[in-house]
DNA sequence: ACAATATATCAAGATATATTGATATATTAA
DNA sequence: TTAATATATCAATATATCTTGATATATTGT
């Protein structure tokens, strides 16, 4: 019940679900990328992204001083189900162009 | 999208997750009965079940004084995958004893 | 019409979550 | 070692959601 609220609670959030749409899209990418495609504070950013990988929907992996980000693989059938209703949402996901020295 | 969170917010609570086992258990339930069953009062109740209505998960037939709530039908494939991911959650559920003259 | 029952809704307070700005940590480059 | 960059986290405030008690509406039985 609680993993399955954590899974919900991540996904009840706007910016988030364009967050687990733009790293669909793009595959990994940096915070700065997002940040600065966005339009958001880091801080802001960094926590949602939090949220999602304890959610189970994302993965990091650090790089020197980079932490990119990309949706986790293997996911359960259930998360899978949520990215495709997701994807049915056409949600407009801004553009990304690298502007950090990752 | 506002579709959606609208869904995934109705999920979001731990008595709305119960309420829909305990519906999807025991078939059409009026309100005084959920009432009893979870010990809980009622516009509490009405309230979450108005929630779930909304997002789609149940209807409602009036008979008399009594509403009777059952899972919608038919649901969507997302829905009908969420409520089967609940089941997997093993929640446990109030048992239902009528008390109302419904 | 009146009382009792069932349900819905509202307003207030309680609780949870989101946002921001500040600060902390870690890595790289000079 | 120092400065710059990338990321994470904290504390304060803002915003949303939940719970409760009170009240409103609708139906039935007397």
């Amino acid at each position: 019940m609680k993993t399955f609220l954590q899974t919900i609670g991540a996904l009840n959030d706007e910016t988030r679900l364009t967050l687990l749409r733009f790293i669909e899209l793009n595959g990994a990418v940096c915070v700065c990328d997002i940040e600065t495609a966005f339009g958001m504070i880091q801080s802001r950013i960094s926590r949602h992204l939090k949220i999602l990988k304890e959610a189970g929907f994302l993965r990091v992996e650090r790089k020197g001083r980079w932490a990119y980000y990309s949706i986790r693989s293997p996911l359960d059938a259930f998360r899978q189900n949520v990215l495709k209703e997701i994807s049915y949402l056409e949600i407009e996901v801004p553009l990304l162009k690298s502007t950090c020295a990752g």
